[in-house]
DNA sequence: ATTGACAACAAACGACCGTTTGGTATGATC
DNA sequence: GATCATACCAAACGGTCGTTTGTTGTCAAT
């Protein structure tokens, strides 16, 4: 009786969803079957693994980063300031508007040393993530800081998503990118 | 034929590094009881559950960290840089000298929404780290702002040394002491 | 009308999970 | 030397895991 019709898309969504609020581990392919409406068994129609399904979940993290964050650093026609500004405030968006903190972050201390091919992945996010900063911070400064100082806000606004997770405060992570945008202040 | 007499703290010693390295759902009682060379069974004479056990190697974390990092804060004696530093040192040797990461910080990703007893462990560790570093900051800054810099400094340091465990590299965490340690001078 | 691809179900697979049980050797105590 | 708690093993428990298999109903194309 398949007169549903539920598309990988939707499956992605849903499982992403759940392996940013239970991880990798702890969310079964029975429970991603529910919350599509389906048994776990049919999800092997469309994925071929659990793992596929999560890298897919990963992939779409990566391009929703891509298209609706990342990309705010290289709008040729903004100054550095306004760049950052929309940038950081697409971030807040995102990480404000769902709970679970960041899908990578999450399974990268989950599975890093577990599953090699998450880590490929989460490795490119952070990079992706670091060159968009660092693009926009050489306006101020030579590219060694610029660099230094991208990595830097990168690993602090993980540090405070995951403060914003054990501590239910999002007081830490809107300093960290207040501060972060304070960098191309003076 | 219980010639050898393998106690808790060795349980947990063993646990805690399985825990650290791969994760609480990743590792199985029958990992820990291989790591103490006994059957799984053979450990719900020590412990009661997989739960209490991991509790027991995050206390363990807890008390080693207040007795061999964050004690260093409250050495009378010393003028407040001297502190920081010897805090300092006393972190990196930890982080340095052993796989996996941050055994709280881990955790806290992993668990924080799933097992609500884990939680309050993991805020207790960050608070008293935070505490620390306020405590030393404190000589140069008004207390508010030193509760804010001292948890930016703990978010940063965990987003470091998740960072760490993902591009296998100790940069970002040395870089993340080193500013710390620059909230001092001037 | 028949075909055939599709989407889903129902059920089972073997493996492993955390936990429990019952038994067995050990070593100290009386 | 008998007693008894201890530390462990061996085996099984019920359950869940990710995955596979075979089948059924649906829908579009022939």
């Amino acid at each position: 009786m398949p007169i549903q019709k539920v598309d990988a898309d939707i499956i992605v969504a849903r499982a992403l969803r759940l392996f940013k609020e239970r991880g990798y581990q702890a969310t079964s392919m029975a429970d991603i079957g529910a919350a599509c409406g389906l048994l776990k068994g049919s999800i092997y129609h469309h994925f071929p693994s659990k793992e596929v399904l999560a890298l897919a979940a990963m992939d779409y993290v990566q391009t929703y980063f891509s298209e609706h964050v990342f990309h705010h650093a290289y709008a040729s026609d903004l100054n550095p300031q306004r760049k950052l500004k929309l940038l950081i405030k697409a971030s807040e968006t995102y990480f404000l508007g769902s709970k679970g903190g960041c899908l990578m972050g999450n399974l990268a201390l989950e599975t890093v040393d577990i599953l090699p091919r998450f880590g490929k992945v989460i490795k490119r996010y952070f990079d992706d993530w670091a060159k968009a900063l660092t693009h926009i911070l050489r306006a101020k400064f030579p590219l060694k800081q610029a660099r230094r100082l991208a990595k830097q806000s990168v690993a602090e606004i993980q540090g405070a998503i995951m403060m914003m997770r054990v501590y239910k405060t999002s007081e830490c992570f809107l300093l960290a990118n207040r501060r972060l945008l304070g960098m191309l202040a003076d």
